[in-house]
DNA sequence: TCTTAAATTGGAAGCGCTTCCATATTGACT
DNA sequence: AGTCAATATGGAAGCGCTTCCAATTTAAGA
């Protein structure tokens, strides 16, 4: 907290910038002098001030990410992964929270920029015209972690959603499934949920299922999944199969089917979005869609990295992919319906 | 980006000094000035620069936080009321996770100094030598979350698990179950889980339970708590009450006596630690010890306003408290065990 | 009306670093 | 030896802000 470069600099008889040279590793600095100066800086306890850094380089070494919450298992892995790949490079994690508002996304945008963030990580491509503005304007390099949008701010990674939704339902169906609905969110639309949904129902459409009005809105949460459970059941023409477009749904319905003494899959199938832990866990096991979440982190980290590097390839897309996790919670192949096991099935392969 | 205090100034017609003065709500500018100062702010759209004012003023306006991962529900809400306090006073949050090291941790609150933060947030109080040297040294402000511990570095929010853990043990005694086992963690251990540990022995010595040796230790995940399942079955005496040393662990435990029809309570009672969300769901729904963590954060977030605003109460310590939540999975007073209902039990309360 | 204290204000001096420029030194070729 | 480029180095000039001090203005008493 006290000592300072010029105090090294003294010590070691030598001018501030040099020792700022050795600090920085510039490769003009003779080996004696490195040596000289990084035992004084030792032997003085010197420990940098990135403020300052900060402000003299215009360059603070931090990245501002923003997520819709600190606690939903989805974002904060890929935050791990992120923050990994960036610490590494010994730059840190600014983590705001929006709770699925792009107002508040503004906000938390706007507070950010004041403490001149190197580069920006947000959620989703869905953000209001003074926040694209307002990061635009920075110049900042940026990277969306979403669907692949083809009109990104700046970069992207993530996977396809509705492909993914797409696939699962025609997966099903092969399986045999046949009269389905799907349960969304009802509130915090986000462009994710919103493609899977529109994934489902291209399905729906290209099976020529006739699913349009079997579309439940609850909340994105154990309850919700519960109370989409109880919806089905009393529908006059019955479904055999419950898409849930979020795992968290999935697994509520699972445990409402348990209370209710439904067995599954044999009278209602039920398949989930995310791939959680609890997935490969819960009994019956979860069929959803699996992707890595912490490789999509590290992803955007690289990008990130490569983007402060100054390899300004405008409007990169990454895509990490995703694989369709066929469990117990589904019919599989040529069981008929009883403790089926695993399948592999098609993926959609990295770019 | 660009506009800074300087330009406000000459634009209008006052001194940079007095433009500070205006943004930081000075009490010494006339009113007539600060309206003009502010006109020309908004006509500018002067957006003023933290990393300058945290060098020039020696505050950051950053508060670091170093938690075992960011994806664990317990820490993950702690961080969203601390985050949220913080928040309104302008305040910023640098995560770190240190998976449960002390070198880790070490390293990061070494890194992060470099940074300048106000405070510092760290979970537990367990940590290096050096550690706790290089905050004291740096005298910043800081509240561990943990265990209510009589030797901590500043300030303490916190509950007894010790004691959440006797309590727990007593009260399923008097619901009748007299044979227990208890699984704790077998990697990554720390004082939380230590003292989870501890209370369950001391209350197993109250009552004469004789259960030193029935103390599994299993990872702490689903996995984990289902391995102890397993092993539970096998002992030559059988339990009838396993307390699982975190929801994680019970909810895998719960789990695997659904997948080996052993029924839940009559055969074997399961009861956790933490009331995660899931705790209500599942099928028997979790007899648990509740916390409200994020009131814990919102607590850390205000002791260390308190701190930074120079209110130096040494050593404060919060208590917030812990509510044991008695459902399904464990026998619940007057029912004989079929289906019992919720009973209210005693708290210990805030201080 | 004259003092004196309080309220305002301008402006300079940093905060601790990076970086540029000028200078000094070295070494490789002629 | 002499030349020129490459390599090292010191040091000053900021980076954009806060804050202190001195100066000025205003208000309040006497």
């Amino acid at each position: 907290m006290r000592v300072k470069i010029a105090d090294v600099a003294r010590l070691a008889n030598v001018g501030a910038g040099t020792v700022s040279r050795v600090l920085n590793g510039s490769r003009n600095v003779s080996p004696e002098t490195r040596e000289k100066v990084e035992a004084c800086i030792r032997e003085l306890g010197y420990m940098p001030n990135l403020v300052a850094r900060g402000l003299a380089a215009n360059r603070t070494g931090m990245i501002s990410a923003i997520i819709p919450a600190i606690g939903y298992t989805q974002h904060a892995e890929v935050m791990q992964g992120l923050s990994d790949v960036l610490h590494e490079n010994g730059i840190q994690l600014m983590i705001g929270h929006c709770g699925y508002s792009i107002e508040r996304e503004e906000q938390i945008v706007t507070d950010f920029l004041e403490r001149r963030p190197d580069a920006f990580y947000l959620t989703g491509a869905w953000h209001t015209p003074q926040t694209r503005r307002l990061i635009e304007a920075s110049g900042l390099p940026v990277v969306e972690c979403s669907n692949l949008t083809d009109n990104p701010i700046d970069s992207v990674v993530g996977y396809d959603n509705y492909e993914a939704a797409r696939q699962m339902v025609h997966l099903l169906h092969r399986r045999g499934h046949r009269r389905m609905a799907i349960v969304t969110n009802a509130v915090e639309p986000n462009d994710r949920m919103a493609d899977r949904l529109e994934g489902y129902l291209a399905a729906s459409r290209e099976l020529g299922l006739d699913m349009d009005d079997l579309v439940f809105r609850y909340q994105n949460s154990f309850l919700g999944g519960g109370e989409a459970v109880g919806h089905a059941l009393n529908l006059p023409k019955p479904i055999d199969l419950l898409v849930c477009s979020t795992d968290v749904m999935a697994v509520g319905a699972i445990f409402e089917c348990q209370r209710r003494g439904v067995s599954m899959p044999d009278q209602l199938a039920i398949c989930g979005f995310d791939d959680l832990p609890i997935a490969t866990s819960i009994n019956p096991a979860l069929t959803t869609v699996s992707v890595d979440r912490f490789e999509m982190g590290r992803q955007a980290g690289q990008v990130l990295l490569q983007r402060l590097a100054g390899e300004a390839a405008p409007h990169k897309k990454i895509d990490v992919g995703f694989t369709l996790r066929e469990r117990q919670s589904t019919y599989a192949a040529s069981t008929g319906g009883a403790r089926p096991t695993i399948v592999p099935v098609e993926t959609v392969p990295l770019i």
